[in-house]
DNA sequence: TCTGGGGTCCTAGGACCC
DNA sequence: TCTGGGGTCCTAGGACCC
């Protein structure tokens, strides 16, 4: 533990910052970013929130007043939000090894500043960020990863940096923190502690461990331990491999045909292949998932799991073998709007057992194809190549009428000065 | 017409074994 | 008529995160 300095940096408003870097015109308007399907707001500029417009509105509901307001909204542009992303951690990269990217937009970074170092380290952090990529970075410190989050909403509401190490009124600042803002607390445990008059962090800092650890088990204690500047968590440098690969989207459109629906299964089941392989993983089993709209007059949901016959990351295997799940939970005459697979026991490719009854697995032959085809799909894109059973039509692919160009990944969508 | 997607961790309870 | 105790594995469900 180096210190126990901990900084949160997290990028303000970061998909609808990404889309402003590239389109000047639109800073200082309000723009909001949908989810896939362009079904519901999931990022909104400072003027988007201004109006009122909430995370998940659905956009339908608010389109009308939005666009009135010169809003302006965009589908999801994954690829461009994922390059900017490892474009701010390579800039983080260059100040300290010492990073942890937790989420597409934010990182922990450790600091060995000597303390009074550390507010001009994270306005350094701060201004090269900017400088590199364009988009603007909040960087929280605190003894304590749950402590830099603290940290953090006080440098989004003040300058853009904030420092709670050696602080001289911590109890002042946790009391001004409301409960479910605390990093681990979501809205039943918000709920739970209202309900005996714990409302703000400083309330939560000292309550009884014993009780805590009853009513909200040894995740809710660890939040109580780092209020009280008690680092229970560290930084964790080396990436993990993923313990499940989830791939699960709604559909463009109303799908009823079990020959239909396993076109799209096809196509996520092939897309959490491509992940698996990523990593360097094979699947031992899998769930397959499927449902109807929630807000159908007939509603059915279905899930079934299977263990594999043998651990593969062969996108061909995998596709058969969640095909025969998804024909047994399939009932006819339902309209469906979502389906999913999720791949599980994940071990290391090279450490699969091979089985004694069994003579067929991932083997050399079955690892080089998936090489090849992998190979094709980074060089060309991952349309270029596909299983017959993803389907040609595809018209339950989902809708992404307003997605901005992939800026910095595709030559054809670089953007262009006119001179 | 239109309501997101991908993860993690913990606990309880059942099945099964010795 | 009687019905232990401990360990492991699996699953479902609940909570949280962004």
């Amino acid at each position: 533990m180096s210190g126990s300095h901990f900084a949160l940096v997290d990028c303000n408003n970061f998909y609808a910052s990404c889309e402003q870097v590239f389109r000047p015109d639109l800073r200082g308007r309000p723009v909001v970013v949908l989810s896939n399907n362009d079904g519901c707001v999931v990022a909104r500029s400072p003027e988007a929130k201004a109006l009122g417009i909430g995370l998940g509105d659905p956009y339908f509901k608010i389109r009308y007043a939005f666009e009135g307001s010169e809003g302006i909204a965009f589908s999801s542009n994954y690829t461009l939000y994922g390059d900017m992303s490892r474009r701010v951690m390579d800039t983080l990269r260059t100040f300290t090894d010492e990073i942890e990217v937790y989420s597409i937009d934010e990182a922990f970074v450790g600091l060995r500043d000597p303390q009074p170092n550390l507010l001009s380290c994270a306005r350094a952090l701060r201004s090269t960020v900017k400088q590199w990529t364009g988009l603007t970075v909040s960087v929280g410190i605190g003894g304590t990863k749950t402590l830099a989050k603290v940290a953090n909403r006080l440098a989004k509401r003040g300058t853009g940096v904030c420092n709670l190490i050696g602080h001289e009124d911590m109890q002042g600042v946790l009391s001004e923190v409301a409960v479910e803002d605390v990093w681990g607390i979501g809205p039943r445990y918000g709920r739970m502690l209202a309900s005996y008059g714990i409302t703000n962090a400083l309330q939560l800092s000292e309550a009884d461990d014993q009780w805590v650890r009853r009513r909200m088990t040894v995740v809710g204690l660890r939040t109580v331990l780092e209020l009280r500047g008690i680092p229970c968590s560290g930084l964790n440098e080396t990436q993990q491999p993923k313990k499940a690969i989830v791939r699960s989207r709604q559909f463009g459109r109303d799908v009823v045909d079990l020959e239909e629906i396993l076109e799209p299964l096809a196509s996520y089941v092939a897309a959490a292949a491509r992940v698996l392989r990523k990593q360097g993983s094979v699947a031992g089993a899998m769930r397959v998932s499927i449902a109807t709209s929630r807000f159908n007059e007939y509603t059915y949901a279905n899930s079934i799991f299977r263990t594999l016959p043998w651990s593969t990351a062969h996108t061909g295997e995998l596709i058969d073998w969640a095909c025969q799940c998804m024909r047994q939970i399939y009932r006819p005459n339902f309209v469906y709007r979502r389906c999913g697979v999720m791949l599980t026991a994940l071990t290391p490719a090279d450490m699969q057992q091979t089985s004694l009854l069994n003579q067929e697995h991932y083997d050399g032959k079955k690892r080089a194809l998936m090489e090849a085809i992998d190979g094709v799909t980074v060089q060309w894109g991952e349309r270029a190549l596909h299983w017959a059973r993803e389907g040609l039509g595809q018209g339950w692919r989902m809708r992404q009428g307003r997605r901005s160009p992939r800026y910095t990944t595709r030559w054809d969508e670089v953007p262009v000065i006119a001179l």
